[in-house]
DNA sequence: CGCCAAAGCGGACACGTGTCCGCTTCAACG
DNA sequence: CGTTGAAGCGGACACGTGTCCGCTTTGGCG
């Protein structure tokens, strides 16, 4: 789109990608001027390149985010469209399970998108195995990426000890209310 | 429970309730360090009595949860356990739609209950509903008060103009993969 | 080259949350 | 009542986020 920024400001935004980096893989608390002083740039030249925490944050998780939307057509090539769901989704919640922030920075992402009456990436992963389903008429035709991404946002909100007993468990009671009534 | 408190600190906690009361009522932002200026008491004195922002935003919201606690019993006197379970939710949205902060508190609530191994009274609600409804065989009999409480959560974050085309369409959905697969 | 406008920078600042601690006030008891 | 110790108070403080603005650097152009 618009890349002829000037050298310096490109490498200050790649200095602060690379901080960003190192605090989320080391420390589980994320401060934004800690990452700014890791880069030594000043608050402002990060505030610039990223606006807000969450921008930042979607950028330092996009390999990710690009990995996993990445699989959905993968999977529908392989799987029926409610099975590739299922995958897909187990994945996210991997994915959420091991980098805590991954989650937190997608949804945050989307809400950013919205506005641009757009859903980002992930949405449209959603949306293409969800129209998948719905043409081979095992999803519910009323259910769209965006209601999927609300539900599936108790990701965020569950503590550390319930992952294992709940996680997966909800993704299921999700797919189950997702599906057409056989 | 423990009431003998000194007559002074009974008299700020009121005043700090009826403050914050005001303050939800009219501004949608909701400053800790208004409701105190308010008050007339330093910060110390409102943290003191409501230890999180969420302590206090429960208290304030405490009528409307317990009305709506108490419509539980009434709905299952009335109608099957499925079609409870809807009404009562159908109400918690319409709580949440209009009194944007009642939901959040409430969460917040039940995450503080949490650790002393309660749902509060929220999750006590839905568990009789739930329970209710496993009895009759027709809801899962895997799925718990926390599970639809971690669902519903969508609606904090559900922006204002979705409400409408969203809020009740997402409870449809949760609501069909708590059922029995009939 | 050297000029200079725009792009970029950094850190001070404003603001909100939540903590801390020395002073004040209550109320129980002699 | 006066004493007294604990309960309570208030506001200063620490900390994080995000904004603002005067100074510096870059790099295109004459």
């Amino acid at each position: 789109m618009n890349r002829p920024r000037r050298a310096d400001a490109a490498d200050n935004r790649e200095r602060i990608l690379e901080a960003a980096r190192a605090v989320v893989a080391t420390a589980d608390e994320v401060r934004l001027n800690e990452i700014a002083k890791r880069a030594g740039v000043g608050q402002g030249t990060l505030y610039r390149h990223f606006p807000t925490r969450e921008h930042l944050l979607a950028e330092v998780y996009r390999q990710d985010v690009d990995e996993l939307v990445a699989t959905a057509p993968r999977l529908l090539a392989e799987h029926d469209p409610v099975t590739a769901l299922t995958r897909w989704l187990d994945r996210l919640v991997e994915y959420a399970r091991i980098k805590h922030g991954v989650f937190a920075a997608v949804e945050a992402g989307v809400r950013k998108d919205l506005s641009a009456h757009s859903l980002g990436p992930i949405g449209d992963a959603l949306t293409t195995l969800l129209d998948a389903g719905r043409a081979a008429g095992t999803v519910r035709p009323d259910v769209d990426a965006r209601d999927l991404i609300l539900l599936v946002g108790y990701l965020t909100r569950l503590e550390q000890d319930e992952w294992d007993t709940r996680a997966r468990h909800l993704i299921r009671i999700i797919l189950e209310g997702v599906r057409s009534r056989g």
